[in-house]
DNA sequence: AGCACGCCGACT
DNA sequence: GTCGGCGTGCTC
């Protein structure tokens, strides 16, 4: 390739669906993946090199900056997994780097050197080693003489000038790679015939393969990843565990340390600083970590002995970002998998419906746990129907009377309501005017703590009204219930019994949970109650009823995965009951009794009800029989937002896919603006990539996008 | 996303 | 007469 008109091509990060050229430094190659800083507009940006390429002569290229790397900062595999997923997901590739990068790399900082794990006496010992030692050097050679390595974290404090000097000398030699594995401590557990099968399955994959491990709550997960994973331990290996939110699942962690050593075993996630995620990311690169339990941007991090990856609570939609790059971190641990040639579990006991249809097409080997682990039986399910009911802050007698008898009984109750606050609506007890969010089509929600009425989506505040806007009348009433209400009713009902509410308002950090889950074990008869922060991780073993307030919301949301996850997630609860020795119970109140979801899910197992789903959505022709991605559009004028979208309808490429709008947003307003959007349906993912790389550069040309924010959401989760 | 340039209202 | 509103356009 002829220098003269050889550029380099660079992903600056700035959110522009461009690659930018500049004039290759003079001299040394730039390798795809280091990153530089680059001159871009009035100041500099960081960016990453993708490689070289020739450009016509009639533009001007300014030169790189700083090259700010010796070596690229993602391996191959995973450069190709960031293009992946900005392609797949039509995303601008500076952007994507910006995200799969730790924040200090992606502004530019210099990756740290990792720190040894160990220091020995060098090779060369004999010959530098100088001929009068020091009191300190003489101790510091001791130690070193009886130990061959002696880790970092064993020498004393007031050698380590001596041994600093000593490296710099050369008769001491820094270990950089981990002591030779030691065996990891044998499984406590007797592993019961499914799991040992699983087990066994597991060890035996090499190469990629797609494993869905799909076990009751309660069927000991956990214990089979932990044994699957070991003999890649043993022989020095890496592995990856994906988590939704590390704070809900803190013993993961504990239990990986305890059986393979806290040194071996870290955890990654946003409570973090920054310097510690990239200390933590660099002894990851350095394969100083063997295990890494991460959230979703943990799927980047790279890992150079990577033997298998773990995404725990696949169906978890947390996985999916839902702020600017909207990727699923599953899907791209699939993907990474694929990439490096490795095998990947995905468990749940609600797996997806999309995993699930995975499974039986023969895309993933199915493994399934069917017994509990511990003898206790799964739960059974009652519906409580609500139509007759005397309720009582949304608690029907039927309930009550149960709690009672738990109470009595010395055991405890989980009550779970997915709604914050008092009252999730305020309205005029004369005219029915529902007290808005000035900037949202949705609702206040009053929280009598803070005497705060409170936007869940945009978080604006305000006072409760004088008067209702509507008719003026002071006769303003709260309506429906949360869980500060469900609290305040218990307590008049239970005064003596302790009664924990588990939300983000309750426990603002996350030791509050912490906390209150180890007090909630100390209590014998106390009543739990909660939101979503209750269903998941988190086991209450003393728990032998669970009352699922309202599952109504579920059946009816536009969303058409509402039902979905309300089945996920009642089963999820459900699970809470009953562990240990105790059989437990649940309660599902409905205003729907013969809903035949609900008639399905009371029989307790997640699998019929699922596949019941699974073929409403076949008929329906949604995901995952096809594939779909939103073009959502917002704008402060909605005749903006409308004419975007229609423009957009009118270049689509015709034939590839179905359009369907536009459609107002399921929120219409929110934080101020008009929201609305294009469903685009394909037969599959194949095609909608096809129709997607034709449409969007028209659709970025459009002079009507210029006045509104738009995004592509491919495989959208939530339907917002 | 930032940042500048550019053309219309209420202030010293 | 200026300070500043955010509409429009550009970044190798």
């Amino acid at each position: 390739m002829n220098v003269e008109n050889t550029c380099i091509q660079i992903a600056v990060m700035v959110p522009l669906r461009r690659i930018f050229s500049y004039a290759p430094p003079p001299e040394g190659r730039l390798q795809p993946g280091m990153r530089v800083r680059v001159p871009f507009g009035k100041g500099s940006r960081v960016g990453i090199v993708l490689g070289y390429a020739s450009c016509p002569p009639d533009i001007t290229l300014k030169p790189i900056g700083q090259v700010l790397d010796a070596h690229p900062v993602l391996p191959p595999a995973l450069q190709q997994l960031v293009q992946f997923g900005a392609a797949y997901y039509h995303h601008p590739i500076g952007d994507a780097w910006a995200t799969a990068l730790p924040t200090l790399l992606r502004q530019g900082r210099p990756l740290p050197e990792p720190a040894p794990q160990g220091y020995r006496l060098s090779i060369d010992e004999a010959r530098t080693v100088p001929r009068r030692l020091g009191k300190l050097q003489q101790a510091l050679r001791e130690q070193l003489t009886t130990n061959r390595v002696v880790r970092a974290t064993a020498i004393p404090k007031e050698l380590l000038p001596t041994l600093r000097q000593a490296v710099r000398r050369g008769w001491i030699e820094a270990v950089m790679e981990d002591t030779p594995p030691t065996q990891a401590t044998p499984s406590p557990h007797c592993l019961n015939a499914e799991q040992a099968s699983a087990v066994t399955q597991l060890r035996m994959a090499r190469g990629f393969s797609a494993w869905l491990l799909e076990g009751v709550t309660g069927s000991g997960k956990t214990e089979v990843y932990l044994e699957a994973i070991r003999p890649h331990l043993e022989s020095g290996a890496q592995i990856l565990v994906l988590v939704p939110e590390i704070g809900l699942t803190p013993q993961l962690v504990e239990r990986c340390q305890m059986r393979f050593g806290a040194r071996r075993v870290a955890a990654l996630h946003s409570a973090q600083s920054d310097g510690e995620r990239l200390r933590i990311w660099a002894a990851a690169a350095a394969g100083q970590i063997q295990v890494i339990i991460g959230t979703r941007s943990a799927v980047f991090l790279p890992l150079p002995r990577l033997a298998m990856i773990v995404v725990d609570e696949e169906h978890d939609p947390s996985f999916k970002q839902q702020n600017g790059w909207h990727y699923s971190a599953r899907d791209l641990a699939i993907q990474r998998a694929s990439l490096e040639n490795i095998p990947i579990v995905l468990g749940s006991a609600t797996p997806s419906l999309e995993s699930l249809c995975n499974a039986q097409k023969g895309r993933y080997r199915h493994l399934q746990l069917r017994q509990r682990a511990t003898s206790a039986d799964l739960p059974g399910m009652t519906i409580v129907p609500l139509r007759r009911e005397n309720l009582q802050g949304g608690i029907s007698t039927t309930l009550l009377t149960a709690c009672k008898e738990t109470l009595e009984a010395g055991n405890q109750v989980l009550l779970f309501l997915n709604r914050r606050g008092y009252a999730p609506a305020v309205l005029c007890h004369d005219c029915g005017h529902v007290v808005q969010c000035p900037r949202c089509s949705a609702p206040m929600t009053w929280h009598r703590q803070q005497e705060r009425l409170r936007c869940h989506h945009c978080g604006h505040e305000s006072r409760w009204p004088q008067a209702c806007p509507a008719c003026h009348s002071a006769a303003l009433i709260t309506a429906g219930q949360g869980t500060e209400q469900l609290e305040e009713v218990l307590r008049q009902r239970f005064p003596q019994t302790p009664i924990w509410r588990i939300d983000r308002d309750a426990l603002h950090d996350r030791d509050a949970l912490a906390t209150a889950v180890a007090d909630i074990r100390q209590n014998r008869a106390a009543i739990l109650v909660g939101t979503q922060m209750l269903a998941k991780g988190h086991h209450f073993p003393a728990v032998t009823l669970v009352g699922i307030i309202n599952t109504d919301q579920g059946l009816f949301s536009a969303d058409f995965r509402a039902p979905e996850r309300l089945l996920q997630t009642v089963v999820q609860v459900a699970g809470r009951a009953g562990r240990e020795e105790r059989p437990g119970q649940v309660l599902l109140q409905t205003h729907l009794p013969e809903h035949p979801l609900l008639q399905s899910l009371a029989r307790g197992d997640y699998r019929p009800p699922a596949e019941a789903l699974l073929n409403e959505r076949r008929a329906a022709g949604l995901p995952p029989f096809a594939a779909l991605t939103l073009l959502r559009a917002e704008a402060h004028q909605r005749y903006r937002v409308d004419a975007f979208l229609s423009a957009a309808c009118q270049c689509v490429p015709p034939a590839l896919v179905e359009i369907s709008g536009p459609l107002p947003s399921l929120m219409e307003r929110r934080a101020g603006f008009e929201r609305a959007e294009l469903w685009i349906q394909a037969p599959n993912r194949t095609q909608m990539q096809k129709a997607l790389n034709l449409w969007l550069p028209q659709l970025a040309g459009l002079s009507s996008a210029r006045h509104v924010r738009w995004m592509l959401d491919v495989d959208p989760l939530l339907i917002t």
